[in-house]
DNA sequence: ATATTTTTTTAGTTATATCTAAATATGATT
DNA sequence: AATCATATTTAGATATAACTAAAAAAATAT
């Protein structure tokens, strides 16, 4: 497969949201920031390969072999920012663009050894699921910490502003990437959270708690 | 620059050995697996980007632009292949064919990290220099430890035989990649070596000896 | 039900990187 | 110096992946 195959897997697996839904042309050619016309080719031939299941006119969805594909090409895409983000120490905004160049590596040996070396990690820096070899992964439950119901507890996944000054006060008040939250109470008033983080309470506005994703456990 | 317009600068890079060397089509076209006639209209495209020297029938020789490009293709491809055997535990044999895909991954943060995270290593598992970024790199006399002279000491940096019966070999016996080796004496009778290692001494055939590689330090 | 708009496909073109076959230049041999 | 062999380049063709412009099908509106 060509990097522009997997590419065009990848973008219909996401447009499809895995399941057999039927993707139209015109949202690939979006996703792909590309024209309709050379995704109508693309298609063709991804047709040919058996990876889509295609009808003129009727739009596409993955094949078991496509899904199986687009499944590996995530992985490793996500296992890559995981190396990234833990290993080399960039920020969790930073290395789209670069896993999006790793995931078309081609060895298996290599992927492997990776996810050993990260610990067999379940989620990306984001938060997001890493499928396991054979194409099966956890569906989480991801939302912000405001949306969350209390008493429930949550993984700090990611934030939606990575400004400086937003991370800066993360840092200031220790709330780090994989840290357990426990929503104890909402005020009425406001908004503010009252949460409970590595044994401290901590009270934050509701447009702190709308910055923050959560992975429910 | 696309990976195939890399993969030709580099090719030259070896085959010019870095200098002004003027390199045939042929040679290159040998290197690259291609035929001579694909040489020249790549020859003509890197020319017009002035990645190297060339007059029609005269070969090719890097331009200064080139040289440095070779050399962080290079130094990319070799601190990977640091990175799989240091980390993720591949043998020094398995790793070539990985880097050769890793080394065209665009990112100098990427790079910069990563030499950050292995500690700025100064030879790759063959043994061979890392450029830095800058360009630079020592030039190191790599050898094999059957002619090394006596009372010389070399670095292992890899071997001639990679076979799972010498490996085993040098694991019983404790000779690992990166140990000093001091050769004490040599035997007249069969060149046998007297090596010096980790405080102890050691008697090694030549046999075995001329399946290492130092280099000199 | 017909007309209009939108979506999708087809047909023909371009750029990259390759190839084969033919032509041309260089270097070696007589 | 002319001939031959080798090396190199040119010309023309192919596959990939994109594009534009025009045609055709589907969806929507009148």
């Amino acid at each position: 497969m060509t990097f522009s195959e997997e590419n065009y897997i990848k973008a219909i697996y996401h447009l499809g949201i895995g399941n057999e839904k039927m993707v139209s042309t015109n949202a690939i050619a979006e996703k792909m920031e590309t024209k309709p016309s050379s995704v109508t080719d693309m298609i063709k031939k991804l047709s040919d390969k058996d990876l889509v299941n295609y009808k003129k006119y009727q739009g596409v969805s993955l094949t078991e072999l496509g899904r199986n594909k687009a499944l590996s090409i995530i992985r490793k895409h996500r296992l890559w920012e995981v190396f990234l983000v833990d290993k080399l120490d960039f920020q969790w905004d930073e290395v789209h663009e670069v896993a999006e160049q790793l995931e078309h590596i081609k060895s298996e040996k290599l992927i492997d050894k990776l996810d050993t070396y990260l610990g067999h990690p379940k989620l990306d820096p984001h938060g997001d699921p890493i499928p396991t070899k054979d194409g099966k992964f956890k569906e989480t439950v991801k939302l912000l910490l405001s949306e969350t119901p209390i008493n429930s507890i949550g993984v700090c996944i990611g934030v939606k502003d990575s400004s400086a000054t937003f991370l800066k006060f993360l840092d200031k008040h220790k709330i780090a990437l994989g840290d357990m939250i426990k929503v104890l109470d909402k005020e009425e008033f406001d908004g503010s959270l009252h949460i409970q983080i590595k044994q401290r309470n901590l009270l934050i506005s509701e447009q702190i708690a709308g910055n923050i994703f959560v992975n429910l456990v």
